[in-house]
DNA sequence: TTATGCTTTATAGCGCACCG
DNA sequence: CGGTGCGCTATAAAGCATAA
């Protein structure tokens, strides 16, 4: 260590920081209670490797504004040099204010990551001495001490220079520290990205891998539908079905409908006289606020809605021999969260989240079965791959509530047609069908341009006829894989 | 394509820990 | 003690991802 009082020594060594390119710093202060402290040391280590602190210089500036005046101009104002200190703040104040360019602050630096990575009761310099290097016993008993008084006590002047020397060695764990966390968080941010599967990509998948394919890497429609494009018509049928279960279970004017004994009710008759109020309280608003140009589909919407009353009066009918008037709706339509999700296994022992939300559920009491409903506004064109996505539906709410779920298609348009699965039927699809296909979709969507075995084309010919993405289809994959067409089934 | 909800961003106030 | 500025919290707004 040296300790340099000398003016002339003093001066020698500022100029010889002044060509420094990173400098560890810290000053000490006398009379910090008073109105007016004033500045007494200055310490500087150059060489961070120093861990006992020989090489440390001990500047005494008490009462030498002058030399105080040559530090900061040479070295705190030169952009050049890095300055580390421990809370910054409050040394800078003494050396320079705002004059001074290029400032590190440790302490600032182990706020930012205190949540982060370090572990550690507080940010006070002795602490991360101890905790984030190898130092033990750090000794802060002198830091309070009388800096104003000459002589030094030899106990100050070696507090004096350890100071820089902790500094340092903190610093560069920091730095450590700060790298390694941010390396971490790129690495968690490229496995953000998606790669949860849905029901209806699966269904997709069932239908043509190629336009699953495609549909995941650059968009567009995935939809198979003959030739009347009539947009819109599955979602504002979704919104009324939703309505009509809310409307079924708050309204009295439904309820008293099953007031009378079961044996009493008429589907017929139910199902009229809830088509009307349906009409009356929900369908014929809906329809005011909507603009016209809607007109043609909303004829066909509420023709699926009768075909769906009729078919939910059916159920209530019957479930009004087991529970009273009052609780057949809450019974019959269940209305919970519908998310789901679900942890497959794969056959090559790695794992697939699939996450989705199904449309409706019911409750029938007579076989004591919930019923995942799925809603279809078009004529469905692959029934197995409507049976694998409902499937997942089924057994992913199984999975949660640990009871059987059939499952129920309900194509509303153009006439109501239902298919119905029980769990015993799905069951069996979700363990044979389920986690091949969901291995087989994660390897297509790895596959590239030019690679071997693209994501095979739909094994049903006459769906590539409504395609939605047919001259796509056809461009992309000619081009990466000519003679791949020529094996396909002629459509 | 659209509705929904979760995430990010914006804003502001406040307490607190740091230095000698 | 005292100045400071960061992070935490609460709240609101905007953006983004996602599901069908």
């Amino acid at each position: 260590m040296q300790y340099l009082t000398k003016n002339a020594e003093i001066k020698e060594v500022i100029g010889k920081l002044a060509a420094a390119k990173t400098l560890w710093l810290d000053t000490e202060t006398a009379h910090w209670n008073a109105p007016d402290p004033k500045i007494s040391l200055i310490q500087v280590l150059a060489e961070p490797e120093d861990l006992t602190g020989d090489r440390a210089y001990i500047i005494d500036v008490l009462n030498k504004p002058d030399l105080v005046e040559e530090f900061i101009s040479q070295v705190m104002e030169n952009p050049e040099i890095e300055k580390v200190f421990h809370n910054a703040k409050y040394d800078v104040k003494f050396l320079g204010k705002e004059r001074a360019k290029n400032v590190t602050c440790t302490y600032k630096i182990a706020r930012k990551r205190k949540r982060a990575r370090l572990q550690v009761p507080n940010l006070q310099l002795k602490t991360l001495a101890e905790h984030l290097c190898h130092f033990s016993n750090v000794d802060k008993s002198e830091q309070a001490s009388d800096w104003g008084q000459r002589p030094l006590t030899p106990k100050q002047l070696q507090y004096a220079k350890m100071d820089v020397v902790y500094l340092a060695q903190v610093h560069r764990r920091l730095l450590e520290i700060i790298n390694l966390a941010e390396s971490d968080n790129i690495v968690n941010l490229a496995q953000t990205v998606n790669n949860n599967f849905t029901p209806t990509k699966v269904r997709l998948a069932f239908e043509c891998p190629r336009l699953f394919y495609l549909h995941q890497r650059f968009g567009g429609n995935t939809l198979f539908l003959p030739k009347d494009a009539a947009t819109g018509i599955g979602k504002a049928f979704h919104n009324l079905a939703e309505q009509f279960v809310n409307l079924a279970q708050k309204s009295l004017e439904f309820k008293n409908l099953f007031e009378p004994a079961a044996e009493q009710l008429k589907v017929e008759q139910i199902a009229l006289r809830m088509q009307q109020l349906f009409y009356r309280l929900a369908f014929y608003p809906y329809l005011h606020q909507q603009e016209q140009s809607l007109a043609p589909g909303i004829l066909r919407i509420w023709e699926g809605l009768q075909g769906l009353i009729r078919r939910w009066a059916e159920l209530l009918v019957v479930n009004r021999r087991y529970c009273s008037a009052e609780t057949v709706m809450n019974k019959t339509f269940v209305t919970q969260s519908r998310k789901l999700e679900h942890n497959f296994n794969l056959p090559d022992g790695s794992q697939q989240r699939v996450v989705g939300e199904f449309d409706c559920l019911i409750y029938n009491c007579e076989r004591d079965r919930l019923c995942v409903v799925e809603f279809k506004t078009y004529k469905p064109e692959d029934t197995s791959a409507q049976l694998a996505q409902v499937s997942l539906y089924s057994y992913m709410l199984k999975e949660k509530q640990n009871v059987p779920v059939d499952s129920a298609v309900y194509c509303v348009l153009p006439e109501f047609k239902e298919y119905y699965y029980p769990w015993e039927q799905l069951e069996n699809t979700v363990h044979s069908l389920i986690p091949h296909k969901l291995q087989q979709m994660r390897q297509w969507l790895t596959w590239e341009s030019g690679q071997p075995n693209p994501p095979p084309s739909t094994i049903q010919p006459h769906l590539c006829q409504i395609c939605p993405q047919r001259e796509k289809c056809q461009t992309f994959f000619d081009v990466a894989d000519g003679n791949d067409r020529e094996a396909e089934p002629p459509i």
